[in-house]
DNA sequence: CGATTTTTTGAATCATATCAACGTACGTGG
DNA sequence: CCACGTACGTTGATATGATTCAAAAAATCG
């Protein structure tokens, strides 16, 4: 059920017996299929989802009807809206399942309690979003002043596990830039050596 | 000496005058010319700074001499090279006072004693960091989604206290585009209204 | 196999960067 | 307190690079 979850959990923070039965209680799980959405922009985001199996992307889509992916997540990975997880209010991403996809749902009140009983359970939250933060700063920075040969490289090089399993236009869709730019850059990249 | 950090800290998570007592023998002040570093490029990140007044700025310079602000820290905020902070690797990043500044330092090992210790002081840290990353998430979305008029409309409408006190090239190193090109987006702004 | 999706390519257009010059404001020392 | 020097912001001309639109080629799926 949550093998995945419970050995991430483990890795970052050990637990007793006790505390991983009392864990799993809170725990339910959910198979999303390929193109099915986990959560749809303007719903509230019930859950956090930490992937067992799969592949899912969030995504936003601007006025000019272009998509803009926010985040992948893999197996190991937790996804979710988290500003509307957070607050109540309406999500502003989709999220969607790219692959046949199996997810460890955390609720609004199980996150709650969890928070309240189980210590370890908001250190794990605490290193959890800590990676996160140092993941997008990362980004960010690469965004505003890498060039788009770098970026795309740099993107490559830290997840290749999902290059691997994602159509090039979603890539591009992540980095910011049209699918056939991307295209001209992968082209640029290859001449170059 | 501490009076913004704990009114912060109560704020998000009231303490007892025991805990506070506790917290503050692992804090120091400091103070920070205008001009002048807090951290440069290469050093180890060893504090947190918590702005008790004034403003920083935390910057990364690019191999073409470019100069990219990564985040701004007003009273209240807090600032370093996380990374750094949290490895010990060499920062990326410079953080200088842009106005003469006092700041709350918390090093390393109290930071590290302090999430042992005081459990209140690990939901302060996790409360912190999840606003950090909703605010960055923001701010990327905004990078790869926007127009530049957008993108600056946003930042003075979420900022305006940070725009008031900073050079303008300031702010087009933060959105990432040259003070050429924001010169003429403010032009363009204002035609427009 | 046929249908659909994805990627590539080309040409024209649009937006931002670059380089250079000028005007303005600021604060610092005389 | 004034004058000079340095920072900062604006403007113009040009160059660069990404987007757009259209179409064809390639890959994938049922």
């Amino acid at each position: 059920m949550f093998e995945k979850f419970l050995e991430q959990f483990n890795k970052k923070v050990p637990l007793t017996a006790a505390e991983s039965t009392q864990l799993q209680e809170h725990l339910t799980v959910k198979k999303v299929r390929k193109k099915q959405y986990l959560l749809q922009e303007g719903e509230v985001c019930k859950n956090l989802a930490f992937v067992e199996k799969g592949l899912l992307r969030a995504y936003s889509i601007d006025d000019t009807g272009r998509e803009h992916i926010i985040q992948f997540a893999l197996e190991g990975w937790v996804i979710s809206d988290l500003y509307s997880f957070l607050t109540g209010e309406p999500a502003t991403y989709n999220i969607e399942a790219i692959e046949d996809t199996e997810v460890v749902l955390i609720s609004q009140s199980a996150h709650a309690t969890l928070l309240l009983q189980i210590p370890k359970y908001e250190t794990f939250t605490r290193l959890n979003i800590t990676g996160a933060y140092l993941a997008m700063q990362k980004r960010l920075t690469s965004t505003i002043s890498a060039t788009l040969e770098d970026r795309y490289e740099a993107f490559i090089a830290l997840y290749p596990h999902i290059a691997e399993r994602v159509p090039q236009h979603m890539i591009a869709a992540y980095l910011g830039l049209t699918p056939e730019t991307l295209s001209r850059v992968r082209k640029r990249i290859s001449l170059h050596k």
